[in-house]
DNA sequence: ATTTAGTTTAACCGTTTGGTTAACAAATGT
DNA sequence: ACATTTGTTAACCAAACGGTTAAACTAAAT
């Protein structure tokens, strides 16, 4: 969208559509909502992204970013696991609380068409585990930590970290609480959580 | 839906309308796929369950209807903590096997209408957290286990459970696996994650 | 044989949808 | 000053959507 000299009315557009597709994903958002909330006319929404789909991959490619420097953290940091764990737990549950929408709102619609990954592979900084593997398999070999594998691992921290906002409405139903102290429960889990993991994992 | 005597449409309807639905959503649905797929004409789903909302929400009762006895298993049985989690984690994960749709599908259209919950709650049996939570807090005091709220231990054995199925295409891009390699990984999740809930809670 | 109630179909309907058009306004360049 | 490009609008469009209708079919009950 470069030929665009004034990216005002573009970056209200993309805020609008951010929070429609969000709320109501790709297929229950409307195209007619976003742009009462940008607060311009529907045109405008084809003359900046062209279609539905383009503006969606746009919201897409931006939360995706927006992500993915998180993962780095635990993927490609320099920290010792410990560290790492502890960091990532207290920053990435800091951060979803900030944005509770984003995670499943990603999930959702990788879910409702997972070649789209792909897409993405190549338009964004995408974290690799390599590092991480290596790092698991030496303290596992050092005997600092339980035989577990970094894929394992990962699986086990992201669904820690990552379900509770994900999953809040079935949670607050089956663990019957209200929305405050769900709340002071995810809150909580910002050491909780970790201090789960590394005692799962130490010998 | 008593009056009607032949119950053979009304099932071929259920069955594809739980297909569509679960793979494609409420709002990504459309009447007429589901009316192919049954291989009925499309005035028939109206004529057996009248609208889109009623035939969608007859969907969503009876897959939570599936899931809602595998929880009780964990907290409404008698055994022991450790062999809750063994056993559930054991039997849950060779269901969702059978079913992966299942939790995706409950927690999208939860999240779309977190209200839609409290329907439920009157139709299914519903599982209750109280008796689990006793049982946490007798290990906690007797030092069996170290302290824990039932909350968030609860939490962690679902999050472990169900996030890699929530989650697949995410998770696989990231720990870069291919699709047979994570069934793999699934399947070794059987006895990984009760190994590592025991470990972290046990002292 | 005729009624009756349940089942199925094709055709139809009003509305909503994503997207387009053509005219107009505001910058921008010359 | 004029011409050209860029931004914006209201009106419009065809297609798709969920849902309805009225008539036809089926089979058991009278």
């Amino acid at each position: 969208m470069t030929k665009h000299k004034d990216n005002k009315t573009e970056e209200q557009i993309l805020e609008a559509a951010q929070k429609i597709f969000q709320a109501k994903g790709m297929d229950g958002a409307r195209m007619q909502e976003i742009a009462d909330k940008a607060s311009i006319n529907k045109a405008m929404l084809h003359y900046y992204y062209r279609s539905k789909q383009l503006l969606f991959e746009a919201v897409f490619r931006k939360a995706f970013a927006l992500l993915a420097p998180q993962l780095n953290a635990i993927l490609n940091d320099d920290s010792s696991l410990e560290d790492k764990i502890k960091n990532f737990t207290h920053n990435y549950i800091s951060f979803i609380i900030k944005h509770p929408y984003l995670p499943n709102f990603i999930i959702q619609e990788l879910n409702r068409n997972p070649k789209f990954i792909e897409k993405i592979k190549n338009n964004v900084a995408f974290p690799s585990i390599d590092k991480f593997k290596l790092q698991v398999q030496k303290e596992v070999k050092n005997g600092t930590i339980v035989s577990i594998s970094a894929e394992q691992l990962f699986i086990n921290i992201l669904s820690l970290n990552i379900f509770p906002f994900v999953a809040s409405p079935l949670i607050k139903a089956f663990a019957n609480v209200d929305d405050r102290t769900y709340k002071t429960l995810l809150e909580a889990r910002k050491k909780e959580v970790s201090d789960f993991i590394i005692n799962a994992i130490k010998k």
